[in-house]
RNA sequence: GACCCCAUCGUCUAGUGGCCCAGGACGACGCCCUUUCACGGCGUAAACACGGGUUCGACUCCCGUUGGGGUCGCCA
């Protein structure tokens, strides 16, 4: 059923790049969004000057568009936000929800650590709640900097998730943590339920890592007298080593796949899968069937781990799904950024270009393999693979190769079958195996030593290159052996 | 350490009390196809963490144990 009154949002941090984990969150969040004809938004949280990074944002949004998540609205940065937080943080400390503490910094971290020692949870031991109003007063006056912290009331807090069911938490558990610094400025949580309550949100969908912070998201919005969202806390996205991806930890962000040769959809398609199933034995979908089967009741609760190799099985699937005119415009650039060819010269040749990628479309897993097993389509000058040179490139396949090339120049047709007629008549004239001359010619003609079946290569490549490129193999293999001789 | 969450092949998952001596996919291995490498086709190995219950019957429900993950900042 379509819910138009859904509204959902991705907030990232621009203290990194997007990383796997956020991108599958957003993902998520985008799915639930246009699912139910709902709407997606955008939230940068840069409220700590410290550590965000301007320049981080850019390729944050670059990325999650070209994951083609387009989000609805203008995106909101919570710097530009701090004075409305700090409203509502004077609302809590006047209706008393919360209180001044005067301790600093380094006084919490001595706390902390003795509570440790002893083995206690590390919560704050209400110093400042105890204060009279007379040394507040006093404090004050004193000019003492103070931040807020929320008085959590005695209980146990629950909420129902989507994901996990009922969740709950003592507030024995809980701690009287801070809404606002000593300059003023609001902390995280403070931020996101002003924030959420502000756009509407009506569904935080998020990482279980952050199920703590909804118990204390909860908490303010109770003592702030605002509605609460629903929340669905998903799957972590693990590394191989079963711990959480994070970019200290050397992972990926989401550019450098697209960077090697990954396509937007292929990765949309995995990450969607990742802690999510559409129950059915299917599991290639495009952006598009997936907003339509989309269903938060299918969300796991486990966490899952990340695997590459199971991507770019998937990236091989969705280059299997594009046409040929689609690929050649992805890989168009890829052969310039290569140095291969100008984009004059490949637009020029469209036809030629759409000809190669559909001779190795089906060998292909990236979009980058196009450049490095079909380079010499484009590519004249390039080297013979040393390995496979010593081994095809003797004194005897020269003669083969130079009484082929003479056979080939004067064929009158030049396509697959003259090709394959042509070579195995050699072949019987000579009474050697195929192989002696088909090995030798496709390293001639392309450096290589594997790649589409040779036939086809020759026809795309023409005659007259062929008879060029062979020529050139003949007079190689002469020379190598003068040199060694010498 | 405290608290919260989780637990099916190496990995992602299907399974909602009998259809399961557990299905699919990636990966691995083997065979076929083949001038090569791939692709494709066929096939093999590979899992219900453990222990108690509940039940005529548990992968499925309950409890415990173990294991894993997450969170414990005037970071987000």
């Amino acid at each position: 059923m379509p819910d138009s009154s859904v509204k959902v949002r991705i907030a990232p941090s621009p203290s990194g790049y997007l990383h796997v984990g956020t991108a599958r969150m957003a993902i998520s969040n985008y799915l639930f969004a246009r699912h139910y004809g709902g709407q997606f938004f955008i939230r940068i949280e840069d409220t700590d000057k410290e550590r965000s990074d301007k320049s981080l944002i850019d390729p944050i949004l670059d990325a999650l568009r070209w994951l083609q998540l387009d989000w609805d609205g203008e995106i909101v940065h919570q710097s530009q936000r701090l004075d409305i937080y700090k409203d509502y943080a004077k609302r809590i400390l006047e209706s008393s929800a919360g209180y001044r503490c005067f301790c600093s910094p380094q006084q919490l971290q001595k706390d902390r650590e003795e509570a440790s020692a002893k083995k206690l949870p590390p919560r704050y031991n209400r110093r400042c709640l105890k204060l009279t109003p007379q040394e507040i007063e006093a404090k004050l006056e004193a000019g003492e900097k103070f931040a807020i912290r929320l008085r959590i009331p005695e209980g146990v807090t629950s909420f129902e998730d989507m994901v996990l069911k009922q969740v709950s938490r003592s507030s024995d558990d809980i701690e009287d943590f801070i809404i606002a610094r000593s300059d003023g400025t609001a902390t995280y949580n403070l931020a996101v339920v002003v924030d959420d309550h502000d756009m509407g949100i009506t569904h935080v969908i998020r990482g279980n890592d952050h199920v703590t912070n909804t118990f204390k998201q909860i908490l303010i919005y109770r003592a702030l007298g605002l509605d609460i969202p629903k929340f669905g806390h998903l799957p972590l996205i693990l590394r191989p080593d079963k711990r959480k991806v994070s970019k200290r930890l050397g992972d990926k962000d989401v550019g450098e796949y697209r960077n090697e040769g990954l396509l937007p959809e292929a990765m949309f398609n995995y990450l969607c899968l990742l802690g999510w199933s559409p129950k059915t034995e299917r599991e290639i979908y495009t952006p598009k069937e997936l907003v339509e089967i989309f269903t938060e009741k299918h969300f796991n609760a486990s966490n899952a781990v990340f695997d590459e190799e199971k991507l770019i099985a998937f990236n091989k699937k969705h280059i299997g799904l594009k046409s040929g005119h689609d690929l050649a415009v992805l890989v168009a650039p890829l052969l310039v950024d290569a140095g291969v060819r100008t984009k004059y010269w490949l637009e020029t040749r469209w036809e030629y270009l759409r000809n190669v990628i559909d001779l190795l479309k089906e060998r292909v897993r990236r979009l980058t393999d196009f450049v490095s097993l079909g380079h010499y389509f484009f590519d004249f000058d390039y080297k013979y693979e040393s390995k496979a040179e010593a081994k095809q490139f003797t004194p005897e396949s020269a003669d083969l190769l130079e009484e082929l090339t003479g056979r080939f120049e004067k064929l009158p047709g030049f396509d697959h079958d003259a090709i394959e007629q042509c070579l195995s008549g050699m072949a019987n004239e000579k009474e050697v195996k195929k192989a002696r001359l088909i090995h030798p010619t496709r390293l001639a003609v392309s450096g290589m030593s594997v790649g589409p079946g040779l036939y086809d290569i020759l026809a795309l490549l023409t005659q007259p290159v062929v008879v060029e490129r062979m020529r050139k193999a003949v007079e190689h293999i002469r020379n190598m052996k003068q040199e060694s001789q010498e």
